[in-house]
DNA sequence: AATTATTAGTTGCACTTGCAACCAAAAACA
DNA sequence: TGTTTTTGGTTGCAAGTGCAACTAATAATT
């Protein structure tokens, strides 16, 4: 007897269809109560490892949201624009540059935020908040192994 | 006293993070191991529609691997162009195009699938079967849930 | 100290993608 | 039956992305 694996049973897929989907859910959540203008998902990921900690290099932002470093640059070139961010070259190694949020920066995390959070009620339905936890945890550490 | 929420404990960063950092060490594994020539995610995932069931619409594509119609002409394209699948239009409504893996199609899945599967070894470490078993099907859930 | 190697960031290029406009076929409606 | 609306698929366009080549600054090696 031949056992079919079942290709959907695969972290790879869940976790990058569900990634997909929520984020849409986001956008549109944005759209539809005309939050933030900033809608690019790419904006959004540099702007949260910000408000977990400031003034980390370009490269650190690279890793941590698994982009490239020349899509960084082109983002961080945008956020500059709109006045959310700041380089600020470091004094003591000249190569680096170090991002820091601006005020405006700062306080779109208070806007911003909560659209990510609640962008997966009705999406938990029949799922328990213990499964959640455990998912989240799962997830976290998943990222944590992977991130090298 | 202010609580502050933590921006990475979100379904969609997490996902997202965790996906792209997945689909990352498949990729590496196939060029390693000289694995099949198709890198492309989205081709990947097309496939793995196909092998769950064939013969659907690119519609019914689009929707399941969350990409656009557009999107999902032009990855057909290409692997129609590699002889991994056939377009055949439907008799019965002649606006329907219906995707069928050809032979080589078929094949590919026992050579593609266990890169997706095996791709999770180390990143699992200490991560229990049980809790890694939850996570899986709370990502199913979420999916269902989410698909529309 | 001078040369070589490495690292951070930028830029050019090719390719992917989503959106919107479009075409053809079918369904709904008058 | 003829007109309008909807649906599936294609295409043009603009924007995002990864890769590789490049520059500037620092570290390592001689």
């Amino acid at each position: 007897m031949t056992i079919k694996s079942d290709p959907y049973d695969s972290l790879v897929f869940l976790t990058n269809r569900v990634g997909r989907l929520l984020s849409n859910e986001v956008r549109k959540k944005l759209e539809e109560e005309g939050g933030p203008q900033i809608l690019q998902t790419t904006h959004i990921g540099v702007l949260v490892d910000l408000w977990v900690q400031d003034g980390v290099r370009q490269q650190d932002l690279a890793v941590s949201t698994i982009k490239d470093k020349g899509t960084i640059t082109r983002t961080l070139n945008f956020l500059e624009q709109e006045n959310l961010v700041v380089r600020v070259t470091d004094r003591s190694d000249k190569r680096n540059k170090r991002i820091y949020l601006t005020h405006k920066g700062k306080e779109m995390e208070h806007r911003l935020l909560p659209y990510a959070e609640h962008a997966t009620v009705g999406a938990t339905d029949g799922i328990s908040p213990e499964e959640l936890r455990v998912c989240k945890d799962v997830l976290a550490r998943l990222y944590k192994n992977l991130i090298k």
